[in-house]
RNA sequence: GCGAGAGUAGCCAAGCCAGGUCAAAGGCGACAGACUCAAGAUCUGUUCCUUAGUGGUUCGCCGGUUCGAAUCCGGCCUCUCGCACCA
């Protein structure tokens, strides 16, 4: 007998599959085609197990309808747009050591290394590793000829068409844009994975509405305001005084034809949102306090006072004070009142400051009029430098946002919910000049290169306008038909359809990319770049043979191939390409698409597959566009970390060697269902690998075993397959591989072993059975299939062949419930050994009466089988009267049974030979049970009943004696 | 904050959309038995409590709808995830 050794069939199977081609994909007239991909992943370097789960459902999916007789594509590539190669390059150029052991830990040569210093080469590196290291060696069957980068140059003139095309439609749209900016490198992306930054990958942008408080300091400057920034403009109403850090120096600066007071620190932020900031001097805060500013809005002038926390870094420096709903400015408020001492030492007069009464401007549910004040009493806290104040600003920030209302002291707004008011005050205070915006992070953000990063302006920035009402409407139409799993997120993709707004769509700084055709400094964003690109595979395999080149990929050229305009006369006058290739590719075009699946992980749920939908309607024929989206959930690593100690970490070709690429397909497939987390298991991936020893061994076993007898068993076992292949088919639709993997790799093995237990050995039964399991396995193990198919004695490939179709005619119901209730009776018997505890040396079995199956024919021929129907009916028979009261018991019991299980009028009638069955039976039951067997039936004459228990004989369970 | 999802027996995980056949699939682990000199592997059985095969209490918590709810509705608690120049 071989032993199953997974590393010596998956590589020789890999070559046949490769050395035969069976991959590739060419259109057939006579086949209905099925075309899937996978979300290609970024070129970030080398990736861990966790990634090859949504690969590897692709793979099984395509494998599995290649099977079921359709033409399949499943093309491959990669995102290699972005910083990322950059980044990387740079590392390995200044040796970083971590990145250089990295390198080393995957098996990455010094030789190796030294070319990864080019950005360019890092993209080859890993493309070459993705496609070989991982896809290959995983027994991928896609079209390897249609391999295709972001970064190729083919690509790019795809994406500057596709570009052309939003442009043709209306669907750039050009206005300013506050982005993440580093004053030395240039644009940024501010994310926690902290691809381009050193700090602050968590912070949010911020938008500050800056207050203009008018203030006269007789220094010649009459446009001159103090701006305070704020996040709650809504409460302008409740201003009692500002807010000044007597320590800080804060500076003039020129905006515009005023002249701003803030903290240097904001002047020199607003210097990259504003144009022509300058700032011409500094002032104390010293020399302010004490002063009076006219508040906006309210219009009223307020008296300046000291505070201790003004931030410079937050905002403007600068602060109004709203003591009603403001925690901080209430304390900064209370502090002051109770140190008149203070007050002189600023000049105040402590009875001014006394007097400033806290103006309720806010209803909030749970709270009354002054909340501020009342959080700072329900948390205890002292002064304004207390650090629970942070805790306390949330939680009244929040409640007054969601629940608030504006009171009567707030004029028109009077009566208006808060987040409705906070809109329009802040809109009508910009148009009165009284205001104006400043963006800001919530946290210091740093460069990787250790400048900071600032929100900067851009002022003609491009957007794609995912907005636009018509192209919205299309999409979500076209969404409620398309094929979306999970359910959930059909449901969740409508909505988020809706919120899609303008999406920023080209960038600049050191990026690589496709450059915006409209304006070549641009260069096209991630995001943007890789929306249309599942129609790009059908031309990616004549621009990688050479039959067309990328100066040849013309406007013309996509319009003809994509949309059917012009023709292949024209496109060959004007490009060279020749009439036949391009009207090769159009027809290719027209075969393929539109895509059937895109599958991809959660995180492309709310960007990637909306944008995708969005950019196929929006470009492309309505016959064209996707039938289906796939979303799967991640495989996470112990404490979400990739670490050594806990396993997984290891590269994928070591993993693929040390758990077999099978057992890991098996384990992806069958571990969850594609819709959760699950963390992996290593234990369990070892348990696959053995499972699939144990089938290879049974497989082997079988080949030799069986002769020409045949048995009922035989039908069974035939049944229960031809059940389980219907159920496959069921599953599949809804692409539920892990109901099928359950199925194939568990169920139909404990079937197999249950016949030969059950003395099964038919050969020719045996053979259209693992005939049957053997195509079954192909799409989740498929070097395990080919092995098993050729030793079968075939030389086809498996993977060609077509997926065992159920025959529901020789699916026997009669031999299933019989088999089944003996396997009832055996447990019956089994559960009074175990709880009685006795060992007996016999068993006696006892079968219903005649009787008791008259009184069941009586309720399986009515309506409704009710009590008192059945036994009015039943009672006319002496027969059966005769038995008094034990009929009245039965008949409660069989009504309730017919109620409760609704399946038993379909059992029953098949129950009528079981004890006949169980008779046949006996001697596999002495076997099993190792004991004497007895069978009566409960009206027999010779009965032997020395416990009485034949009365507990029903027609669907039997009664029981142990002795 | 906005939005989404999840909480099922020792563990993992189906079931929930289409309520009854659900004490709830399957796997793992554990226990017992078979095989073996032994261990491992493999095979068989058991694995909420209770019990001559019965009955009881379960599917995060509380309540509701229903003849009947793990499944439907409402509220609460806990956890996870996505949120636009990040692929």
């Amino acid at each position: 007998m071989k032993d199953y050794i997974p590393s010596e069939i998956e590589g020789k199977w890999q070559k046949a599959w490769l050395d035969s081609r069976i991959y590739e994909a060419e259109p057939d007239p006579e086949k209905e085609k099925f075309f899937m991909i996978f979300a290609y992943p970024g070129v970030s370097g080398y990736l861990h197990i966790g990634h090859m789960r949504g690969y590897t459902y692709t793979d099984v999916l395509t494998r599995f309808r290649r099977m079921q007789g359709y033409n399949v594509l499943f093309p491959v590539g990669s995102h290699a747009t972005g910083n990322l190669a950059y980044a990387f390059a740079s590392k390995v150029e200044k040796g970083d050591p971590v990145q250089i052991e990295y390198l080393k830990a995957n098996g990455c040569s010094d030789e190796e290394i030294e070319r990864l210093k080019d950005p360019m080469e890092v993209i080859r590196f890993f493309n070459d590793v993705y496609v070989n290291d991982y896809w290959k060696k995983f027994g991928f069957l896609a079209d390897w000829r249609r391999f295709t980068c972001t970064a190729n140059p083919d690509y790019q003139k795809f994406i500057e068409w596709q570009f052309l095309k939003l442009h043709e439609k209306g669907l750039l749209i050009k206005k300013p844009y506050y982005a993440p900016f580093c004053i030395k490198c240039g644009p940024v992306a501010v994310d926690p994975s902290e691809t381009d930054l050193s700090k602050g990958g968590n912070a949010e942008k911020y938008e500050y509405t800056l207050l203009k408080f008018w203030i006269d300091l007789n220094d010649g400057y009459d446009r001159e305001y103090l701006v305070a920034a704020t996040l709650r403009p809504e409460t302008v109403f409740g201003q009692t005084n500002f807010w000044i850090d007597p320590k800080i120096n804060y500076v003039r600066a020129k905006v515009g034809d005023e002249v701003w007071i803030i903290s240097r620190e904001a002047a020199e932020k607003l210097k990259y949102q504003k144009d022509g900031v300058e700032i011409l001097g500094e002032i104390e805060g010293r020399e302010l306090i004490g002063k009076r500013c006219t508040a906006p809005m309210i219009h009223r002038e307020i008296p300046i006072l000291p505070s201790e926390f003004c931030d410079p870094n937050v905002g403007t420096g600068l602060v109004t004070s709203v003591p009603s709903d403001a925690p901080a400015d209430w304390m900064g408020l209370y502090d002051l009142q109770r140190d008149p001492e203070m007050c002189e030492k600023y000049g105040l007069d402590p009875e001014m400051v006394r007097k400033i009464e806290v103006i309720p401007i806010i209803e909030t549910k749970g709270w009354g009029p002054m909340p501020a004040v009342e959080i700072c009493e329900k948390l205890g806290i002292e002064n304004q430098r207390d650090p629970k104040l942070e805790d306390a600003k949330k939680e009244i920030y929040s409640a007054g946002f969601h629940s608030g209302k504006m009171n009567e002291n707030c004029g028109e707004y009077a009566g208006m919910p808060v987040e409705q008011a906070k809109e329009e005050i802040k809109r009508r205070m910009i148009e009165e000049g009284g205001a104006d915006i400043m963006y800001d992070f919530s946290e210091e953000v740093v460069c990787r290169c250790g400048a900071p990063v600032v929100v900067k302006k851009i002022p003609d920035q491009w957007f794609i306008n995912y907005g636009d009402p018509e192209l919205t409407e299309k999409s979500r139409e076209h969404a409620e038909r398309m094929k979306i799993l999970p359910p959930d997120y059909a449901n969740n993709i409508i909505d988020i359809l809706d919120w899609f707004k303008e999406r920023a769509c080209v960038r600049m700084g050191r990026w690589i990319g496709t450059p915006f055709p409209l304006y070549k400094k641009w260069i096209i964003e991630a995001i943007s770049d890789s929306t249309l690109y599942p129609a790009y595979y059908v031309v990616s395999k004549y621009a990688n043979d050479g039959s067309i080149r990328e100066e040849q990929m013309t406007e013309e050229f996509f319009d003809y191939i994509y949309l059917g305009r012009g023709s292949a006369e024209q496109v060959e006058k004007s490009t060279g390409i020749p009439r036949e290739t391009a009207e090769k590719i159009r027809s290719d075009f027209e075969y393929w698409y539109p895509l059937d699946i895109n599958l991809g992980g959660k995180e492309h749920m709310t960007v990637h597959f909306p944008v995708f939908l969005m950019n196929h309607v929006a470009i492309l024929d309505k016959k064209d566009w996707p039938r289906g989206i796939l979303v799967h959930w991640y495989l996470t690593m112990k404490g979400g970390k990739i670490s050594k100690s806990k396993g997984g970490a290891e590269p994928i070709p070591d993993a693929a060697e040390r758990f077999g690429i099978d057992a890991m397909r098996l384990y992806y497939s069958h571990i969850a269902s594609p819709f959760v987390d699950v963390e992996w298991d290593e234990k369990a991936a070892l348990n696959y690998r053995s499972r699939l020893g144990r089938i290879w061994a049974l497989v082997q076993e079988l080949t030799n075993y069986g002769g020409a007898e045949r048995k009922e068993i035989d039908r069974w076992l035939v049944s229960k397959f031809n059940i389980h292949l219907e159920n496959i088919r069921k599953m599949m639709d809804s692409f539920d591989m892990r109901g099928m993997s359950t199925i194939v790799y568990f169920e139909m093995m404990n079937d197999i072993r249950r016949y030969m237990k059950r003395g099964g050995e038919n050969e020719e039964i045996i053979a259209e059975v693992l005939d049957i399991w053997v195509r079954a396995v192909a799409p989740v193990t498929p070097h395990l299939a080919e092995e098993i198919w050729h030793d079968l004695g075939h030389n086809t490939f498996v993977s060609l062949e077509r997926f065992p179709e159920p025959h529901t005619k020789r699916i026997s119901d009669e031999t299933l419930e019989l088999e089944s209730f003996l396997e009832e009776t055996m447990n019956d018997i089994r559960e009074i050994i175990r709880v009685t505890g006795k060992k007996a040396k016999k068993t006696v079995i006892y079968t219903a009466a005649e009787w008791k199956w008259k009184v069941t024919d009586i309720a399986l021929s009515m309506e409704k089988p009710e009590i008192g129907l059945i036994l009015k009916e039943a009672m006319q028979n002496p027969e059966i009267r005769k038995h008094g009261k034990a009929v009245q018991n039965f008949v409660k019991n069989l009504a309730g049974e017919l109620r409760k299980r609704p399946d038993m009028k379909k059992r029953l009638p098949f129950l009528k030979g079981a004890g006949a069955f169980l008779a046949a039976n006996a001697e596999y039951m002495k076997r099993e049970m190792g004991q004497e067997i007895l069978l009566f039936r409960e009206d027999d004459e010779d009965i032997y009943d020395p416990a009485g228990k034949s009365r507990a004989a029903l027609p669907w369970r039997v009664g029981v004696y142990l002795e």
